[in-house]
RNA sequence: GGUUCGGUAGCUCAGUUGGAUUAGAGCAGCAGCCUUCUAAGCUGCGGGUCAAGGGUUCGAGCCCCUUCCGAAUCACCA
């Protein structure tokens, strides 16, 4: 950053008094040189020229001359290629750089202060009639991180869920319980309370297909045999019932609820997830009913002959869109519009960020029209974060076909083959206790699990590969938590030799290209944080963490740093590989990976 | 049909605000490297019309237009 900073407003000043035109710092392109010229930093003269009216050559020599005499403390040397000015630094000013680096609690994040803006994040919002599965992990990985990396930029963040309690499939489970269930509990039957209500939804699901297939066969045509099947029908009578607040019934569902939300916390704590706040939409939806009769009264919106009411979006080029049913009761757009008032009372928003799959885009469009002309003020620009579908091998995931994957199942496999592949490795670790070993294993698998799904664009339906995913080579979590641990080993190594991290480097040592492409990559993490929160999107960090551990790993592998004689070029190493193992755990850390110690 | 988002190696994915005659990783395949700080590693080889065509400019995988292919969505479901 500043030696950057430096670079940036040395041009700037030179352009001005060589060619006599002040120019905005986004016309100055600074960049890595490519390996195979001399140098480290390249600036592009490209869009000077106009400006010079010389040739790309001597534009780029008048400006290396200038900045060598300008600044040469920082400019050690230079030299021109075409419309590039390769910009040779003086290797104090690297070693300056590692030692702010690795001297930052935290390099590359942006304190919170009193003053920040507050940006909430909704996700993984389930459904409580079925446990969550593999898009669930997606969602709930994506929101967390986002979390951490919007606090990272400076932001002061709320995490919240909205969870959908109420509605007809909350029904249905409860009718198959009382039906089917025998009075089963999760007590009684060891089953995780959100498995338990799940598989009654299924055995719902079952029946009901049965009744309407039966009345089929007596003749009746499939569409009316759906809603007349009794099954179906008596769903509806409960949910009349829950909405007048039918003591039985509410208190059913209430146990039920109680005991998916149980299963639930499990599956979040595992996955390392958590919220500040829970919002139910057992709780909202009356709000947003509210909040549309106030439009309707405004001429916002409008009522139907049979008495539904309807926003007009068609100026907005989009459709018309339901707001309340004829019979007064609330849709999902409804909802939504009460959670928001809701929130808004008990924080001051300044921006809403909504972690949901890309099915939705359409129903955020208008949910952010509607905010909007509702005078809700972050309504306008809320964020949709919106991520792609998990796709299998072998196609999507289907409830129906029973091909989902389901979250908690996927946890313990992937703990298990971390525990494998640890078993399996040629060096193992001695005098590790089984309870270490555990442990060692929980964070693997699911450094596997979490790096596998966050490294790929959030916007893009992925293809989860379970055996792929579980493979430890490659550009895998376990790959960097394996680097980080052998840095670790290292540094524990040199402390028991007595070596203290310095905080001092002498200024003289010669450095290796090697050495100074690594302390530049340390310092674009910095970028990357600031990347991942101005586009909503945790891989790019991902991304990085690879990059730096693979270069990292060349580095480790052509030099030795314990062995190494010189002292000087030992404690620089060391230096820098604390500074590569501090970086990528923050870096990490962003993710909701954990690093371990040894492994 | 309308809207939104995608299309990069056999497969899974990167590709920073447009930059350098040669577009990168990993997996899969082949060939090397453990008396040396953890070999879950490192090195080398093969593999591409960046969906297609046009445009913008010093310069395009990236920006604009057209076409083709794929996904999602357009419910008194959530």
């Amino acid at each position: 950053m500043e030696i950057a900073n430096k670079i940036v407003s040395a041009v700037k000043a030179g352009i001005l008094e060589l060619y006599g035109t002040e120019v905005s710092e986004s016309m100055i392109q600074l960049q890595e040189t490519r390996p195979e010229f001399e140098g480290q930093l390249t600036v592009v003269v490209f869009p000077f020229l106009k400006i010079s009216r010389k040739k790309p050559e001597d534009t780029a020599q008048d400006l290396g001359t200038f900045l060598k005499t300008q600044i040469p403390e920082v400019i050690q040397d230079f030299n021109v290629i075409k419309g590039f000015l390769n910009l040779t630094i003086q290797p104090s000013q690297w070693i300056d750089l590692l030692l702010d680096i690795q001297q930052q609690e935290h390099f590359g994040f942006v304190p919170v202060t009193e003053d920040s803006p507050l940006v909430m994040i909704e996700y993984s919002s389930p459904n409580t009639n079925k446990p969550l599965h593999l898009g669930h992990v997606r969602n709930n990985l994506l929101g967390w991180a986002l979390a951490n990396v919007m606090q990272a930029n400076g932001n002061k963040v709320v995490k919240t869920n909205i969870v959908n309690d109420r509605g007809i499939h909350i029904c249905k489970s409860m009718l198959a319980w009382q039906y089917y269930g025998n009075g089963e509990t999760p007590e009684s039957s060891g089953k995780k309370g959100d498995h338990l209500i799940g598989d009654y939804y299924v055995a719902f699901d079952q029946h009901y297909r049965e009744q309407v297939k039966e009345l089929v066969e007596k003749g009746m045509d499939e569409e009316t045999a759906k809603q007349e099947a009794p099954l179906i029908k008596e769903a509806h009578d409960m949910l009349v019932k829950w909405e007048q607040n039918d003591p039985e019934v509410r208190s059913l569902w209430k146990r039920m609820n109680d005991w998916v939300y149980a299963g639930f916390d499990e599956t979040y704590k595992a996955l390392g997830v958590g919220f500040d706040k829970i919002y139910y939409e057992s709780e909202t939806y009356l709000e947003g009913r509210e909040k549309v009769e106030e439009g309707l009264e405004k001429g916002l919106f409008y009522r139907r002959e049979d008495g539904s009411v309807w926003a007009d979006l068609t100026p907005e080029g989009l459709d018309e869109k339901l707001l309340l049913r004829s019979d007064g009761t609330s849709v999902y757009m409804t909802q939504d519009i009460g959670t928001a008032k809701l929130r808004f009372q008990d924080f001051p928003i300044d921006k809403m960020i909504y972690v949901v799959g890309n099915e939705q885009n359409y129903h955020f469009q208008v949910l952010s029209i509607l905010l909007d002309k509702l005078g809700f003020k972050w309504g306008k620009d809320l964020v949709h974060f919106s991520y792609g579908m998990v796709e299998l091998p072998n196609g999507k995931m289907k409830s129906r076909e029973g091909t989902v994957v389901d979250a908690d199942d996927l946890i313990a496999t992937m703990i298990a083959d971390a525990r494998q592949m640890s078993a399996d490795k040629v060096n193992k670790l001695e005098n590790i206790t089984d309870e270490e070993a555990q442990e060692i294993a929980r964070v693997v698998g699911l450094g596997a699990l979490k790096y596998f799904i966050l490294k790929v664009d959030a916007r893009k339906n992925m293809l989860f590969n379970p055996e792929e995913s579980i493979d430890f080579n490659g550009n895998t979590g376990p790959f960097i938590q394996y680097t980080y641990a052998r840095i670790r080993s290292i540094l524990r190594k040199a402390a028991e030799q007595g070596i203290e991290i310095p905080e001092k480097l002498s200024s003289d040592i010669t450095l290796s290209n090697k050495e100074i492409s690594l302390i530049q990559h340390l310092q674009g993490f910095a970028l990357a944080v600031r990347q991942a929160g101005q586009d909503y999107n945790p891989s790019c960090i991902a991304n990085y963490c690879y990059e730096l551990v693979k270069e990292y790993n060349q580095f480790y592998h052509d030099f030795s740093i314990l062995r190494e004689e010189d002292n000087n070029k030992k404690l620089l190493r060391i230096v820098l590989s604390a500074a590569v193992s501090q970086v990528i755990k923050d870096g990490m850390g962003l993710l909701g990976i954990e690093m371990p110690e040894r492994m």
